[in-house]
DNA sequence: CTATTTAATTCGAGGGTCGAAAAAAATAGT
DNA sequence: ACTATTTTTTTCGACCCTCGAATTAAATAG
C-alpha cells in the first residue's frame, strides 16, 4: 500500500535530490542544480540556502575558476566535509580494516589487521572489530568529532534489515550481531551489509553511465556472490542480503558444496571447487578450509599448458556460471556482468564455456554478446562502496530530518 | 535518479489513495476512508467531492444500512459503474474470450469463440480478437458508451511496455503487435500482458492476507509459466514478462523443451514432458505439438497404480519444480507458492518430490515448510488478474488527470 | 564608466494538507 | 415535542511548498 503524501514530505524529497545531485556533481553551482534536478531556481535557492545555514553544504570561496564569460559568475557549491564523519568497517577472511571517511567521502585515517578468523570466537569478533575502528580513529586525530554513521561489509549473508551476520564461510558461527556490538560501544548507528552487494554499489557509483542501472556484480573467489542491481537498484532477499547466484543449481545432486548442499554453482565455480576438481578429486570431497591456502596462479598455469584436469576443472566453472546466468536471465533477461575477485585471472579460460552456455539460449538471439569486464581486486571496491553506501544513507537521513 | 516533487502532484497521489481505498473497501465513509488512508477528513473530503462531481465516485443515496447508534450516519461511498467501461480480452490456446466490465468490475457482457491457433495468420489473429471484442460489444448493448481501456492475456512473453507478444507457444508468429491492432481498431489505449502475471494479479487482489506481498503463481499446463511477486509488487523482466521459470535450467544439456533450448524446468514438468516421460519416449524427442491432445488424466491415473514410467515422469517433474525453486530462492528467500492449472492434478504425487528437493538446502532450515496452494482452474484467473490490472490503471489514470 | 549578461534572491500567486470550529443529521431522554 | 448528545461531514484559516516574474548582484565588453 501507498502512503499519504503531506506537503513537508515534498520539501524532504526535494532535499534529498539536491544533496544527491551534489554529491554526485561534486561542485555545482545553484543554476546547475537546478538544471540538474528540475528544480526552479526559487527553490533550488531556498533548499541550498538551508542546508547551507546547517553546514551540510559549503559554499567555494575562493575564485570560481575561470568563468567563461561575462555575467555573475557562478558560486560552485559543495558538501561540506566537516558536517560529519562515518566509519567504514571491513570484515573478511582473516582480515578487517576500518577506515574513517569524511563527510564528502574523503579518507581521514585507515588501519587494519590481520588474524585467523576460523578461530575467533563470537565476542573476541567484535573486540576485533571494535579496537580495529578504535585504532583507526584514534590515529585520525578527528578529536571528539562525532562518527555519523557505521557501516559494515562482511564476507557472509546477512539480514535484510542490516543487522547481523546470519551466516558466513569464514567463521562457523552464525547470527553475529554486529550492528549491535558497533552501534552499542561507539553509540552511533551502524549496518551490516553483504561484500558482493557493496561492490555492485561500488561500481553503480564509479560508472553510472555502464552499470547505473541492470547489471550482476559476480564475484568468484573462495565462494562465488553476486550482488545485484535491476533498474537502478539493489535486488535483496525478503529476508536476507539475498542474490546467492553461487546457490542457484548448476548440477542436481551434483558436487558437494561448502554450504552443504550438492550441484550449487559455487561447488564448480568457487576457487576451492576448482581445485577440488583440477586436484582430480571426487566431487564430493569436502571443500577446503578457507585458512588453507590455494595455488590458484598455478591450476591456471597447468590449464594453459593444457593439463586436462586443470583444462577441464575452469571450463566446468565457466559452465556452472553460465548456466547460473541462463537461469538468472530466464527471469528478468539479459544485462551485462561485472566478474570480480581473483577468478578472473581464469577469466580468458571461462569466457568461451560461459558464452557457449549462454548460446545454447536460442530465445534472446544475442545471448552471446553480453558484456562482461573483469575487476581482480575486489578489496577497494567493498570499502568504496561501503564508503558510498553509509554517505547515501546519511543524506538521505539529513534530507528527511526537519531542519528548523 | 528520482524526480522532482510538485504540489499537484501531492493531490494526485492522494487522490490515488482514496480511489484505491474505495475500489478495495466496496462501500466507504469519508471517516472510513480517511481511517484507511491517513489522511485527515478536511482532505478526504475535498478530494472525494471531486471524485463526485467528475463522477467517479458515487454516494449511495438510499438507507444507510442499520446505521448502529446515534450520531449523523455514515453515507457510503462506492465506485461508479457508470464512469467507464473496461473492455478484457483473452487469447489462449484455441480460444478467445471477450469481456465488457464496468468501471465496478462487474462483467457486462462475454463471448468466446474456439479455433485452431496455429493455423492463423496474424492478420486473422488480429481479425479474431477484434470480431471476438466487437461481438462482446455488441450483445452488451452499451451503445456508444465509450470503452476506457482494453486489455489483452495471452498465452506467451510479451514486451515490458505490454505492447507486443513476442513469443507464444500457441502461434509460430512473433512479435505480433496486439495492443496496436486493437486500439487503432477500437481508438483505446491498450495493453497486453502474460496470462502468468495477470493469474498473480488475480490472487494479489483476491486474497492480500495470503498474497499480499510475496508468492509465486507458477502454471503447470502445457507450459510451466510464473507470475511473481515480491514485496507487493509484480516482478518483469527489464526487456519482456520476465520470469521464465519454466526456462530456468533443471539438467544442463537434458531433455529437450519446447523453447529449443535443452533442460529447462518445463522441459521435465510441462506437460508435454510428462507425456513424452510417461510414454517412455527418449528426452530429445520432439515436444508435441499443442494442439495434439494430451490425456494427462490417464498419465495420472498410471502413476497411482505405479505404472513405473509414468510414476518416473511425475516424480521427475516435482524434482525439476524443486531445483527451480531452489534457484530462485537463493536469489531472493523462500515465499508461498500456489501452484496452478490442469498439472496441479498431480500435486499429490510431485509434493513429495517437490518438498524432499527444497530440503536438501540446509541453508534455510524451514525449505520443507513451504506453503503450497493449488488451483486447477487457471481460465478464471486469468481473467480476473485481466479485468483487475486493466481497472488499477484506470484509477492511476483518473488520479493523475489534472480534474479542473 | 556604462551597457550587457548571467547568477542568485525575493516576492506574490497558487495549490496542498491539517486542525479546529461549525454545520448537518441522526438518536436518546425527558 | 423538544432538547441534549453523538457522530459525520464541511468550512475556514494557518502553514508549507513550488513556481514564475521581477529584482538584485556581480561579473565582462566596449
Amino acid at each position: 500500500m501507498t502512503f499519504v503524501i503531506r506537503s513537508n514530505e515534498v520539501r524532504r524529497g526535494n532535499r534529498g535530490l539536491v544533496l544527491s545531485a551534489v554529491r554526485r556533481g561534486a561542485l555545482l553551482s545553484r543554476t546547475d542544480i537546478g538544471a540538474r534536478t528540475g528544480l526552479s531556481a526559487a527553490t533550488v535557492s531556498a533548499i541550498t540556502s538551508d542546508l547551507i545555514a546547517d553546514g551540510f553544504l559549503v559554499q567555494a570561496s575562493d575564485t570560481n575558476s575561470a568563468s567563461p564569460g561575462r555575467g555573475r559568475p557562478k558560486v560552485a557549491l559543495s558538501i561540506n566535509p566537516d558536517a560529519a564523519l562515518i566509519g567504514v568497517v571491513i570484515f573478511q577472511l582473516n582480515f578487517v580494516s576500518a577506515t574513517i571517511l569524511d563527510y564528502a567521502g574523503t579518507t581521514i585515517a585507515e588501519n587494519s589487521e590481520e588474524f585467523v578468523s576460523a578461530e575467533l570466537t563470537p565476542s573476541e569478533i567484535s573486540q576485533t572489530l571494535i579496537d580495529c575502528l578504535q585504532e583507526a580513529l584514534t590515529t585520525s586525530g578527528v578529536g571528539d568529532r562525532k562518527l555519523m554513521r557505521i557501516a559494515v561489509g562482511v564476507q557472509g549473508v546477512t539480514d535484510v534489515a542490516a543487522t547481523t551476520m546470519l551466516w558466513s564461510p569464514i567463521t562457523a558461527h552464525r547470527e553475529l550481531k554486529i550492528a549491535e556490538w558497533l552501534s552499542e560501544e561507539f553509540n552511533v548507528p551502524t549496518t551490516v551489509s553483504n561484500d558482493c552487494d557493496l561492490m555492485a554499489r561500488a561500481l553503480n557509483w564509479r560508472d553510472p553511465e555502464r552499470y547505473g542501472e541492470s547489471f550482476a556484480g559476480i564475484m568468484l573467489s573462495y565462494g562465488v556472490g553476486m550482488g545485484l542491481f535491476l533498474r537502478g537498484s539493489l535486488v535483496q532477499g525478503l529476508n536476507t542480503s539475498g542474490t546467492e547466484f553461487g546457490h542457484m543449481v548448476f548440477r542436481p545432486g551434483g558436487a558437494l558444496c561448502r554450504c552443504g548442499r550438492r550441484g550449487c554453482v559455487e561447488a564448480y565455480a568457487g576457487d576451492y571447487a576448482i581445485s577440488r576438481a583440477a586436484a582430480g578429486l571426487p566431487e564430493d570431497a569436502a571443500p577446503r578450509e578457507p585458512s588453507e591456502y590455494i595455488d590458484f596462479d598455478a591450476i591456471i598455469a597447468a590449464a594453459r599448458k593444457g593439463e586436462p584436469a586443470a583444462a577441464n576443472a575452469i571450463q566446468t566453472a565457466g559452465k556452472a556460471i553460465g548456466t547460473g546466468l541462463v537461469s538468472l536471465f530466464a527471469l528478468v533477461d539479459t544485462f551485462p556482468i561485472a566478474l570480480i575477485g581473483r577468478g578472473t585471472t581464469a577469466f580468458d579460460l571461462m569466457e568461451k564455456p560461459i558464452r557457449e552456455t549462454l548460446a545454447q539460449n536460442v530465445a534472446g538471439g544475442d545471448m552471446t554478446e553480453i558484456d562482461i569486464d573483469c575487476f581482480e581486486n575486489e578489496k577497494p571496491l567493498v570499502r568504496e562502496g561501503c564508503a558510498i553506501t553509509a554517505l547515501l544513507v546519511l543524506d538521505e537521513e539529513i534530507a528527511d530530518a526537519i531542519v528548523v
